[in-house]
DNA sequence: GCTCCATTCTTACGGCGTAAGTTTCTGCTA
DNA sequence: TAGCAGAAACTTACGCCGTAAGAATGGAGC
């Protein structure tokens, strides 16, 4: 319920309140649907009085995908000496924390992060991994190894452009337009799910990634 | 030079000009700048002719990632046996086609390719990985991990959103503010530039993943 | 010369981000 | 208690956007 309020009665907002709105907002509709208008009305608000909050709406977008990052370091300690299993469950953190806000996703993988939160992550999980034995330069090798292919794992999984659902077939939907005899080979992958299993897949490469990177001199 | 064309008479459009002059514009000015007006006046032509040749602007996006995935794949051959170089040659030459475009590259993250073109080149690898004894599953796999790697890594790598080249600091531009009290490792990684070189890690992390598949039972 | 049709242009609508200016309320000072 | 300064919200306006609908133009076939 939205409360009847005359003009300059203060709407009682805090730039929390927006970025909390406009994050369910992208939620709830996606993110192309998300207007300065719309994000206003939602608070019971004008949408220049967003701009009190907020300079600008590019920094509204950035800051929903700094908030979404945030949530994936939230139940996270310092890597310490085990920085292997530190970072798989970083790895699995972030991917849960996109896959909990999909219209947000497309922005992770465009805007640099960073805010003043995420230097000081930054600089603890750097920090912890030299600490633990890691060279300065293979530690931001690994991390962002991980970060990124999670981001663009993730991405896929998500499929589809979020607020686009319905409008681009993915494979699955065109099952049934595949001429077995051209395409054998797609056609086992959808029908046996071959190849397909994002979870186990995701696992399976990070672990590997991991793996791979304790095992280098 | 635009040619000086009365109303009626036909521009000699075709779709391929307007995919060309589109990647064109979206390199020279970045994606957000992209308008249908914009292109049909790049093309000496009102924006709604374009739809003569597009039906929204939409499949006009989806038509540039296709096209610059088209570029990854038109100097490779099957995988045949080896399938672990020609992975690597993949991997290395979409990145650099994405490089080549980083306009269209927060596209290549969203949108699902599966053009007729897209899906007989999925074909065309899946029976190559098999023939060298990889199962399908398997292969379905491997290919998955490295392409969103390589697009998350990539996405990374052209940094800033495209279009908002120089609105949006980077940790480069950061380096006066960073206090090396409070970030004595990030302050480090920026004079010494460890772990910094897009390049190298790239290769790297392509080479663990592909060993680690390779050595899987 | 005339008709038909493909191609292009014109006009219009509703929505967008946001700059500039106006109105109203709150809390402090006298 | 009166007055006022500043904060907060609203109103208006501008130039964009994607695209639906329809009018105008040119060339091809008879």
């Amino acid at each position: 319920m939205v409360a009847v309020r005359r003009v300059g009665a203060k709407a009682g907002l805090s730039r929390e309140q927006v970025f909390d709105a406009a994050l369910d907002f992208v939620d709830a509709h996606g993110l192309p649907a998300l207007s300065m208008r719309k994000l206003g009305a939602a608070l019971g608000v004008e949408a220049m009085t967003l701009y009190n909050y907020v300079p600008n709406k590019d920094a509204l977008l950035d800051g929903l995908v700094d908030r979404v990052m945030e949530t994936a370091f939230a139940d996270l300690d310092s890597p310490g000496a085990s920085w292997v299993p530190w970072l798989r469950s970083f790895a699995h953190a972030l991917r849960q924390a996109l896959l909990a806000h999909p219209g947000v996703l497309p922005l992770a993988g465009t805007r640099p992060v960073n805010s003043p939160d995420a230097l000081r992550m930054s600089e603890r999980w750097l920090a912890g991994m030299r600490a633990g034995g890691v060279p300065l330069g293979r530690a931001m090798d690994v991390v962002n190894v991980v970060a990124t292919f999670t981001i663009g794992h993730t991405l896929a999984e998500a499929g589809r452009t979020p607020g686009h659902e319905g409008t681009e077939p993915n494979l699955d939907d065109r099952a049934d337009e595949l001429d077995p005899a051209e395409f054998p080979n797609l056609t086992e992958v959808i029908a046996t799910r071959a190849g397909l299993d994002f979870d186990s897949r995701f696992t399976e490469a990070i672990d590997i990634l991991l793996a791979g990177y304790a095992a280098l001199p």
